[in-house]
DNA sequence: TTAGGATTCG
């Protein structure tokens, strides 16, 4: 039998090679020399997919690399396999694995070489008179789901490892596990001997393992950096510890780490050059990826110092540009990511001849460079970190210093000592896509020239920290000044409120008045829905009947049929609790392929709430549809048919012809789809509803009072009425334009000056004329939101 | 051996 699988014990092979074979060098491997008796050893570093030529041979390449000279120059080379050879070699040879190649052929082909490459390969084929004796280690074995000695046997099985899924781990034995991190501790130095790194992981049973991973060689320990990160663990431990299972690092550890996210290439991170990674590999992590999607939070976008603020932990990716010994117990890191903290941060005093770092740089970027000082156990890893490199910090503390003294007050940053919440320091590799954006960023600012970052920074600083006098200019402005302006007609002169209500409608108006009282107080019930067809007005629904709704279309089934479509690639998966309800996600492709998370548009069936909400987070738009005998379908109007980021959009239930979801396909057809709302509420025959804010202002002047309704989507508060109600900070941002425009607890006289236009319009029904006034093309002072 | 997730002295 031409391929051979050889069992090795210990190095030694159990059925020696035929004696007539001699190792043979790389070094020394010739065209044209004679190599009947010699035989090429080495581990498979790579290997293509199993072609046929044109001629229908199959065929199958894969690069050896000598596990011996590897420091010689030449520690490589090509092996093409033809015919019935290379198709038995495909089925069992891995990466990692040791293979012999005895009766090739050694030919030089004018290519371009690689590095490290012989220039000639080994042609191999059973016509040829070639064999080639795959070696199986006694640890590979012992998984194999065949782990009989006999030969024929192993012979018809391939290598493969078997993977243990989280609520399967029994204590006392050491399993192969891929999960989740869910949460994790980056490496630092323990108390013991060896680096640590704590991670927890979850999987699609929802059952959680937290390992303690040591290795006193820190690339070996997993490169985890986000949440989210996918790992592949080989050979780890696992015992019970306080009634639940938990990892721990055995002989032989080894560990993937992929990016989570759904999309992104599938590319391991690994110290270790030789690893099997294979298809049906790749399809597991491509799952795990959009299981997570649903299932995991992950933070959001990482904190950037322009966004800190006082008294909170956060993650900061940043640039290492200067360090310095404190003391004993502390260390000072100075850290840029190219923006600028909206606080005055404080400077860690430290002596000039401790300080490591281009001073001249330092000097540049003195404005946007902030000081943090770790303490303790960071210390001994602090040290060691080079200027220049990209580090995440985990978990810093901001604090605000108390200004007892006469200074102003400052923001501090701490890396306090101990792990908690996974504090610590991890560098970050020039590959790592946060890395490759921050990069971009802070070369864009070192070209602006210091002189603009100087005004830049200045000027931050004075509107920032205005001091009490400019505090009562202001207020003294609001009550001379108006709080509001005209985005128009700025040319009218003012007509009284008294005057206005003694004409007749229909006309506009300048006016000045102050808003005595609005309505409602409760400012988030002032938004409600629009429908510009057919001019009707409804509230907002609350999630409760949403959830109604999707546990009604989880009752039925997604329909398998609809499974394949040519424009949306389907995942499914049935959850694990009680209810085994089915879960359909359709990714809707764009070019058959799928785009990046937050471009894609997805369609699900039998997701709840959370499930949707969390997806919304990471991809561009979502629809809930239920599948009917021969199409998907959008679900009941009351429900969102839409949603995207933040914003639930609607449809008019009367005004509203709902289409295939096939039409779809046409937006996705476009060059870039944008996924605009209003386009997708077209080809699905939707009539979209329009946030707006509707209140109620009882204006006045010296001369008399009248109501007037304010029907706003954005432009008079400049917030927009589809954001407020999921977003708290545009809450406040619009309780305290209310307060600036109408302040509690002031008597008329100190009321701000509104300067409004109003239009008056007629309303008739069956008994009688109403006059009616609506507040148009005037906006909030800019000074005032 | 080390850690065994669950913030803050400085």
């Amino acid at each position: 039998m031409p391929v051979q699988l050889l069992k090795i014990i210990e190095g030694q092979s159990e059925t020696p090679l035929p004696s007539h074979l001699q190792k043979e060098d790389l070094q020394h491997l010739q065209e044209g020399c004679d190599h009947t008796n010699k035989y090429i050893q080495g581990i498979v570093t790579l290997s293509y997919p199993l072609t046929k030529l044109r001629d229908g041979t199959d065929f199958f390449k894969i690069v050896l690399q000598e596990s011996e000279n590897l420091r010689s120059q030449i520690n490589s080379i090509n092996v093409l396999i033809y015919g019935k050879m290379a198709e038995d070699c495909a089925k069992i040879i891995r990466h990692g694995e040791t293979l012999i190649v005895a009766g090739f052929k050694v030919i030089k082909l004018p290519t371009a070489r690689e590095e490290g490459r012989h220039d000639c390969h080994l042609d191999v084929s059973e016509e040829g008179g070639s064999a080639i004796y795959v070696s199986v280690t006694e640890m590979v074995q012992i998984i194999l789901p065949c782990s009989s000695g006999n030969m024929t046997c192993l012979c018809s099985v391939s290598p493969k490892y078997v993977y243990t899924p989280l609520d399967h781990l029994k204590d006392g034995t050491v399993v192969n596990l891929y999960g989740v991190v869910k949460f994790f501790k980056p490496p630092y130095i323990s108390k013991g001997t060896d680096y640590c790194s704590v991670v927890t992981l979850v999987d699609p049973s929802n059952v959680k393992l937290t390992c303690s991973l040591f290795s006193g060689n820190l690339d070996s320990l997993p490169k985890i950096y986000k949440v989210g990160d996918i790992v592949r663990f080989h050979r780890i431990k696992i015992r019970e510890y306080n009634g639940q299972m938990q990892g721990i690092t055995s002989g032989g550890f080894a560990s993937l780490t992929f990016d989570g996210t759904v999309g992104a290439p599938v590319v391991p991170r690994t110290s270790s050059k030789v690893y099997t990674f294979m298809d049906e590999e790749q399809k597991t992590i491509e799952e795990l990826r959009i299981w997570a999607a649903s299932n995991i939070s992950i933070s959001g976008p990482a904190a950037k110092l322009s966004g800190v603020q006082p008294m909170l932990f956060f993650d900061l990716t940043c640039q290492l540009v200067g360090k310095a010994k404190v003391d004993g117990s502390s260390f000072l890191l100075k850290v840029w990511d190219g923006t600028k903290c909206p606080y005055p941060t404080w400077k860690v005093p430290v002596e000039a001849k401790d300080l490591e770092g281009e001073k001249v740089l330092l000097h540049q970027l003195r404005n946007l460079v902030v000081d943090i000082l770790v303490y303790d156990n960071h210390v001994q890893l602090a040290e060691s970190l080079k200027i220049g490199s990209f580090l995440r910090i985990y978990s810093i503390h901001t604090k605000l210093s108390s200004a007892d003294n006469e200074d102003a007050s400052h923001i501090e940053f701490h890396l306090h000592g101990g792990t908690c919440y996974g504090r610590g320091i991890g560098v970050l590799p020039e590959s790592n896509p946060d890395v490759k954006e921050l990069k971009a960023f802070l070369e864009s600012v070192e070209l602006r020239d210091s002189q603009n970052i100087e005004s830049m920074c200045s000027m931050d600083v004075d509107s920032t920290f205005g001091n009490v006098t400019d505090l009562e200019l202001h207020l003294q402005r609001c009550q001379q000044l108006s709080v509001t302006v005209l985005t128009d007609h700025q040319d009218l002169s003012n007509t009284e409120l008294k005057t206005i209500t003694n004409s007749t409608a229909p006309q506009q108006y300048r006016i000045r008045a102050k808003l005595k009282t609005y309505k409602p107080q409760k400012l988030h019930q002032s938004v409600k829905l629009h429908c510009s067809k057919c001019n009707s007005l409804q509230e907002v629904p609350d999630r409760d009947g949403f959830d109604i709704i999707l546990r009604d279309s989880a009752s039925t089934a997604p329909n398998p049929e609809l499974h394949i479509a040519s424009w949306y690639e389907t995942v499914t998966w049935t959850t694990q609790d009680q209810n085994q309800r089915q879960i359909a996600i359709h990714f809707v492709k764009h070019d058959e392929m799928l785009q990046h998370p937050e471009d894609t548009l997805l369609m699900i069936e039998g997701g709840t709430l959370k499930e949707i909400w969390k997806l919304t987070k990471r991809f561009k738009c979502v629809i809930p549809v239920r599948s009917t005998e021969d199409d998907l379908e959008l679900l009941d109007l009351s429900a969102p048919f839409l949603l995207q980021g933040n914003v639930k959009y609607y449809g008019c239930k009367q005004c509203s012809t709902p289409k295939s979801m096939k039409n779809l396909s046409s937006i996705a057809a476009e060059q870039q789809p944008s996924w605009e709302p209003t386009e997708i509420a077209q080809v699905l025959g939707i009539e979209l509803l329009q946030y707006v804010f509707i209140m109620n202002f009882t204006l006045v002047d010296e001369t008399g009072a009248l109501n007037a309704y304010l029907f706003d989507h954005e432009k008079f508060f400049q917030i927009p009425a589809s954001e407020i109600l999921t977003n708290d900070f545009l809450q406040q941002k619009m309780q305290m334009t209310m307060n600036t425009l109408c302040p509690p607890g002031r008597k008329l006289g100190d009321l701000p000056w509104l300067e409004c236009f109003i239009r008056s319009y007629n309303v008739r029904d069956a008994m009688k004329n109403q006059v009616y006034y609506q507040i148009f093309d005037t906006t909030v002072a800019e000074d005032v939101v």
